[in-house]
DNA sequence: ATTCTTGTTGCATC
DNA sequence: AGATGCAACAAGAA
């Protein structure tokens, strides 16, 4: 599930413990997500210090501890992080719980274990996060690299670029086709082909779906309205908000893809 | 029962 | 050498 915003929204579930007193760590030690998380450094590491404030990057986040230690989160395809209410059990699929002084008990909790985690103990910050690319709502998200990082792309058709996390950090499978949608390339539209118009465009829309989507889905996962794709895009039958057309799948770089024919017409990359 | 999945990696092939 | 495509990972939902 968690793309951009929706790792902005988990986020911010175990917000409620910052400036809290880490008490228990109890991890799941042979499920693979915790293959990185070494059950005594990390007890040694997080057990009395306190959590100071946490962040999110592409589809990852960081929660930075007193004493220098870092938790990277990655929630891979079905993770999830969760609050669990007093006195909760944690559930089979809770392979990492951190309890705090005075509440609360929190979870990472992933079913098909795709996600990962892993902990930072030394000085200063750790390479997995200063390595991020330059968020796409940052100046540094520039139009010239984008056009470069397209022209090396050359072959690959439009939509598989968008996925690749090396330059468009946090998009991910809906989020390309939103953007292929709004802005009304085809998915299949080769990256080579991007003019200098059709560069600057896709730019713009991608920042204008990242914003959208960190104002709707990131701040308490409310309801996208039915003007976006988000919402047909499942729907057998469903119908392009913006044509009234249908709805076309196909399988690209090996994910399902949805998009509106009417709309997505290829050599409009060209311009 | 079968097929699907909003992510990533590693390997084979071009 | 670098780009591209695909299976694998694992579990639950439709």
């Amino acid at each position: 599930m968690p793309e951009l915003a929706e790792v902005e929204y988990f986020r911010k579930r175990w917000d409620r413990a910052v400036g809290r007193v880490v008490t228990a760590v109890e991890i799941h030690p042979r499920a693979r997500c915790c293959a990185d998380l070494p059950p005594a450094a990390t007890r040694r590491a997080l057990v009395g210090a306190r959590l100071l404030r946490s962040e999110a990057a592409a589809k990852q986040m960081a929660f930075v501890f007193s004493g220098g230690a870092w938790l990277g989160v990655h929630l891979g395809m079905t993770g999830s992080l969760a609050e669990l209410r007093p006195g909760e059990t944690p559930g089979r699929h809770d392979h990492l719980v951190l309890r705090f002084r005075g509440g609360p008990d929190v979870a990472f909790r992933d079913p098909r274990m795709f996600g990962r985690l892993r902990l930072h103990a030394g000085p200063g910050e750790p390479a997995w996060w200063t390595g991020i690319a330059p968020a796409i709502l940052s100046p540094a998200f520039r139009a010239s690299d984008m056009a470069d990082f397209l022209r090396r792309r050359a072959r690959s058709p439009i939509k598989a670029v968008l996925l690749m996390q090396e330059r468009f950090p946090g998009i991910g499978n809906w989020m390309a086709d939103e953007v292929l949608w709004r802005a009304g390339f085809h998915p299949k539209a080769k990256a080579g082909a991007f003019g200098p118009l059709a560069v600057r465009r896709l730019r713009a829309t991608l920042r204008e779906v990242c914003r959208d989507a960190l104002r709707v889905i990131g701040k308490d996962w409310s309801d996208p309205p039915d003007s976006w794709l988000f919402n047909h895009r499942w729907d057998k039958g469903g119908r392009c908000p913006r044509t009234r057309g249908p709805l076309s799948h196909v399988t690209i770089g090996g994910r399902t893809t949805c998009w509106s024919p009417r709309r997505q017409v290829l050599g409009a990359e060209r311009r």
